[in-house]
Formats: C-alpha cells, structure tokens, sequence
RNA sequence: GGGGGUGUAGCUCAGUUGGUUAGAGCGCCGGCCUGUCACGCCGGAGGCCGCGGGUUCAAGUCCCGUCACUCCCGCCA
C-alpha cells in the first residue's frame, strides 16, 4: 500500500498525489489526477483545484490571445482547444492532467494551501469521468438538509469536514487494535447470523431457507460468543464487533447497526478489567483530543474515580453523570422536616425528598433567570422550581427564605457549599423523581452558569449497580442489566438478600456525560446462574432452551471472566464534538431506518419469498 | 406508540396584519474579463409555496387533515 507520495509511479494517470506539488520541482513535468474542485475562469485565464484524497493544487492554463490579423501557430491552437475543452469542463468531474511545475511569484502565493507556493502549468488533459451538475456543493462547509446528504452520501462524503471525522474513526479504531493487541488481547471473529435472544433489545430476524420456518438473529452483541470463547480458554478477547438492535434511533444511536470495542478477560478481578480499558481509552483520549491534552486534567489522569450507583444518583441524578459539571446535588430533606416552610415539611412527612442544586454566581442573575427556570419546571411535570437566592451566605433572599428561620436558611447554604453570590434550587418530589428531575436541574444550570468545561475528557466508573429492580408495571422482579452479570456475595446474596438490595459487579465507563460502555464480571457458577434466573421468574428448563450456548458450556468448566464493550462511534463523537452518531458513519440508516442511497430496506420478488417459504405481500402493497 | 420543530427555485434562505406578477445569494445557461484562490462584472432560464380539504372577495400566510424529515419520551437485558 503505496503512502508516500512517490510511490505512485505505477499509475497511469498520475505521477504524484495532489498534495506532493513542491516549489522544488519548478520546471519538471509532473500528472496529477483527481476531481475539479473549483474553477476561477478569467477569460483568457483560467484556474483549477485539482483534489485528491490527499489534498489540493492550483492548475493554471492561459487561452492565447488572438491578435487581429495574426494566425496562432499549431501548439497556441492546441493550447486554445484545451482551455475551452476545460472551461466548459463540470465542477466534480475526474480528470489526469499534466503540466511544467510552476514557481508562484510573490503576492500570488497562497498561504493557506500547503501546495500554495507552486502551480501546474497545464499542457493535457484527459477527462476520466465527466460529472452531472450536482444536487449539493462539495467545495465548502455548508449545512444541507440531512435527507439529502443522506442520499447523496458519496457526494458528502467528498465534503473536507466528513472526510475529517472518517479518517479519525478509521485511525482511532486502528490505534484501540493496536493498543488491545499490546495489552494481550486476540481479535476474534464471532457470527452474524446467530440465533435470537428473547430477552434485551429487538433482534433483526433473517428467514432460513435450508429450515423451513426458522430464522435467524443478527446479534445484538456477541456477549454469548466472548463468554464460550472464554470457556473455549481463550483468556483475552477482543473484537470490533457490529451489533444489531431494531430498536427507534436517537441522535446518539444508530437505529440498526453499531460497532462496539468489545472485549474480555479470563482469571480477573474487577479491578484488573477496569484499569485494562481505562489504559486504553487514556492512550486514545490523549492521542485523538483536539485540544491540548499536555495542560493538566484534560484527560482524567489515572485511575478514573469511582463513583457508586446509589451515589451519582444522589449527587448527579444521572447514571451517567457529566463531570465537567461542578455542581453537586445534595438531600436536604432532613433540614426541611418539621420547618416552618410547609409545603416541603408536609411532603417530606408523607415520604417525598427535597435536593438541593447549588447555583454557582447566579444570586446576581435577573429575576427572569429565576422566572424560565421555574416556567421550565413546570413544563416538566414538577410544581415548581424553588429557591433561595444568597447575595451574602447570610442574607438568604426570596419567597422560600422569607418563610424560613434564617439559621436554616443558613444550615441549607452550608450544606451545599455555597459562597457569597450564589444561589440553590430545591427540587421536591418522591425519590426517584427528585434523584432524576434534579439531575435534569443540574445540567440546566450547568449550562445557564457556564460552569462547564469545553476542552477536557472528564472520565468516571459508576459502580454497585442493583442487580434487580420492580417492574413499574407489573410489580415483578425483573434484571436491572445483564443478567449474566456475578451478583456481588455469590450465591450467599441470591439466597439471603431481598432481590432488590443485592448488587451486581457491574461497572459503567462514562465520559462528559455520554455512557462509553457497560462492563461487569459474568456470573461463572452455574447453580448460582440458575438461581439468579429464577429470581427474576425463569425457571431452569426454560433456560436451556432460551440460551443453549452459553448453558451447556456451563457445565464443563468456566474460567471467572468479565469484560465490557464501549461504543466505537460514541468515542468517535467525544473526539470529533459530534453529537450526532451519524456525523461519524460513513452510510448512516435515517431516523426511520432507511438506506436513502442505496434504497434499503427493500421489497424483494415472489421468487426469493418462496425460496423462503414466506407469505407474498399482495401486490397493490408492493407497489405503494 | 406519544410530544415538539421544520417543509417556498437544484441548494441555503427571506417573504410584514391575509392584498398587485412570490424575492435574494449560491449553482445552472449566455456574454465580458490574464493572477485568482468563496475571483469579479452584465444578462437569462428556473416555483404544484410538501400534499389534500376548508374559511375568505382574496391564502405561501389563517383552520383541519395528511405525508416526509428531524429532535425528544417510550424503547435500547
């Protein structure tokens, strides 16, 4: 693979890449190839960027001027054909021209262009493939409608911006390789076409025509295959691997494909496959950020803090908290109990909780400030936003404080850590509503008090997740997460422990607020695997029937392993600052799940349904 | 499945309280131009105002419905 620029000399249509035009080559032939990016024609002059993959130099050609009376000799007329042939000649097409390398005079350099202080002086050209005027511009940064660049994706694909956030996908997924392969690990390949899973996300179903009335799973993850690659004693895996989950889009998540750094480990602790991904995601965050990692903290140093699941939802009221936020969340519902402001001490009474959201600097914002925020609240589904305003620590400000005794509105500051000049909201509700809705309110201020960071990775674990939690429906005891997760005490927990207090040996990998992976150590005990099912209403027949694989290699010995999987495109988006999943993929489905280019998903004819033993659509259908 | 936003020329957008023949920039076509690098100047073509219905003397504009895209909720073990 040829990537120096000289070694290109077997093309028939190039001498050298599009960026290798040098001031030193003044006065030597040289053919460039690529796409005609810009045109300037002058009449009598005319000037071309030529681009290629890697990068852009000017081409210039003069039409010679026809004196009256003068007839132009046979290489002026030749000169004369080949500007109009390239005058007329569309923006995009492809075209191998040669020339004499070019000196640029002085004030005709083009300092932005690393080329910029030569040209090509065109003597030939040969048109290798002619283009249509085009549906949208390639040659600037322009916002087009996303339908349209979707349609069109191999044209947005030629836009400076897109191809930035490819070639960093395709380097930042060569780096994770490389630093895997150094940790130990092996890169595998597992199936595509697997078997259905009932449980998690939606499967992308593949009729089988060799079993008539079977079908087939695209994986969601190959979370079964790592674990039996594991039992096979392979100790470290990893792989690149595509997932599949017919689930609605986000603009985070793609709606049918994704790709996940997945990976796993024989013989660890938790600790050991923690600190292996956090190794490998520190060395890709500081090599791919595109600020300064070398100014501290800009890449949470080593190890990532730890924060437990029951703590982030208290003093973040996310699990997935962004910790460029400094403001932390703290329960006051104690303080409020029994106080004079009624409306919280009656609801604390009868079990709801009051948080407190520190607002750093805003007790000098305008009323209006207090005034959205509440009108927000509101929109909500909450009562309200309350607050008090503190100029100074002690001269808590507003409706709230004038219905308390100023030593609690005193002992609230302390507790939140407040300075002179700023302001708290309290949030109150029943617990979970109040954990999520005051994580909602910390963002918000976050925002509004331009507290946060722009140019950091701030990493964390969330750990201690519950194993189990109640259907909000039905009542039943259901998995929070994996349910191959280890519960943490074993079997002794499964047996002992009200379901909802036992905690699994999970572990979350969060950065800025964006969930990287799910990780945890696999339950490797098969009676305790059983019993954990049973918890959550299985019974152990079922079990083997709806997990084959991975129960039948359960009984022939199982190494204790754990791993996790974060998001290729999720990482992707952190370095480049997308916030949409499709920014970084090359042939992004749309929101409703559509291939706009290339026409999928597709009506496929009456031969291939019968081949498949699958039912015919009538055709008024097919033809809607 | 539910909620919000958007939809006017090939593309990006403007279009006032409902009021004459719906405009601009880019692109396209034609003309001029020898140092530009988003080249410049002159001219031209190009419109089912997403679609259907309604209100009105009059609808791009107001109302109802519908479609497409997009963002969010549900969903994503």
């Amino acid at each position: 693979m040829p990537t120096s620029s000289s070694d290109s000399s077997a093309s028939p249509y190039r001498t050298q890449r599009c960026d290798a035009l040098r001031l030193s080559q003044a006065g030597s032939e040289v053919r460039l190839a690529g796409w005609i990016s810009r045109k300037r024609n002058h009449g009598n002059l005319l000037f071309i960027d030529l681009r290629d993959h890697w990068g852009i130099t000017q081409c210039v050609l003069e039409n010679p001027e026809r004196s009256e009376g003068v007839e132009l000799d046979a290489l002026q007329r030749e000169q004369g054909s080949l500007f109009l042939e390239m005058e007329k000649l569309a923006l995009e097409s492809v075209v191998s021209v040669a020339g004499e390398v070019r000196a640029r005079s002085g004030d005709t350099v083009n300092p932005h262009l690393p080329t910029g202080d030569a040209e090509l002086a065109l003597s030939s050209l040969e048109v290798l493939s002619e283009s249509d005027p085009l549906p949208m511009p390639v040659n600037r940064d322009a916002d087009y409608p996303e339908d349209l660049r979707l349609k069109y994706r191999f044209l947005d694909l030629r836009r400076a911006s897109m191809r930035a956030k490819i070639l960093l996908r395709s380097q930042v997924i060569a780096d994770l390789r490389a630093r895997m392969t150094s940790e130990g690990f092996t890169e595998f390949q597992t199936p595509i076409l697997t078997a259905s899973s009932p449980e998690g996300a939606r499967d992308f179903l593949v009729p089988s025509r060799l079993q008539a009335d079977k079908f087939y799973a695209l994986p969601q993850a190959p979370q079964q295959f790592k674990q039996l690659l594991m039992i096979a004693g392979f100790e470290r895996y990893f792989q690149i691997a595509p997932c599949f989950r017919d689930e609605d889009a986000r603009s985070d998540r793609s709606p049918g494909e994704f790709y996940q750094l997945d990976f796993e480990m024989a013989f660890a602790s938790a600790d050991e496959i923690m600190s292996t991904l956090e190794r490998v995601l520190h060395g890709t965050f500081s090599e791919f950020a595109s600020f300064d990692v070398a100014s501290p903290n800009s890449v949470s140093t080593l190890p990532f803090p730890r924060i437990s699941y029951a703590d982030a939802m208290l003093r973040y009221g996310s699990d997935k908290p962004d910790l460029r936020n400094p403001i932390e969340i703290c329960d006051v519902s104690d303080l409020f109990a029994g106080s004079s402001f009624a409306i919280f001490a009656n609801a604390v009474a009868s079990g709801a909780c009051v948080r407190a959201i520190p607002a750093p600097g805003a007790a000098s914002k305008p009323r209006s400030f207090f005034d959205k925020l509440n009108a927000w609240a509101r929109e909500q589904g909450l009562q309200g936003l309350g607050y008090i305003s503190y100029p100074r620590l002690g001269d808590g400000q507003g409706p709230i404080a004038r219905n308390i005794t100023s030593e609690l509105s005193l002992s609230l500051a302390e507790r939140a850590g407040l300075s002179d000049g700023d302001a708290l909201f309290f949030v109150c509700a029943e617990r979970k509503q109040a954990q999520s809705f005051s994580g909602l309110v910390r963002e918000r201020l976050g925002l509004a008090c331009e507290s946060i960071a722009t140019d950091i990775f701030s990493f964390c674990w969330i750990v201690d997740f519950p194993m189990y939690e109640r259907d909000a429906d039905s009542g039943e005891i259901i998995f929070s997460h994996n349910p191959f997760s280890m519960p943490q005490g074993g079997m002794l927990a499964l047996t002992e422990k009200d379901p909802l207090d036992i905690i699994a040996s999970q572990y979350d990998i969060v950065c800025n607020g964006v969930e990287l992976s799910s990780g945890a150590l696999r339950n490797h005990d098969y009676a305790s695997l059983q019993r954990a099912f049973a918890i959550a209403g299985y019974d152990a027949a079922s079990l083997q029937s709806r997990f084959p694989g991975i129960f039948s290699a359960m009984r022939f010995g199982v190494p204790p392993h754990g791993g996790a999987a974060p998001g290729i495109e999720r990482i992707v988006m952190l370095l480049s600052g997308e916030s949409n999943i499709r920014e970084v993929t090359c042939f992004p489905l749309n929101q409703t799940g559509q291939d706009l280019l290339m026409g999928a998903p597709s009506f496929v004819s009456r031969e291939q349904l019968k081949a498949l033993g699958l039912r015919q659509l009538s055709d008024d259908k097919r033809k809607k």
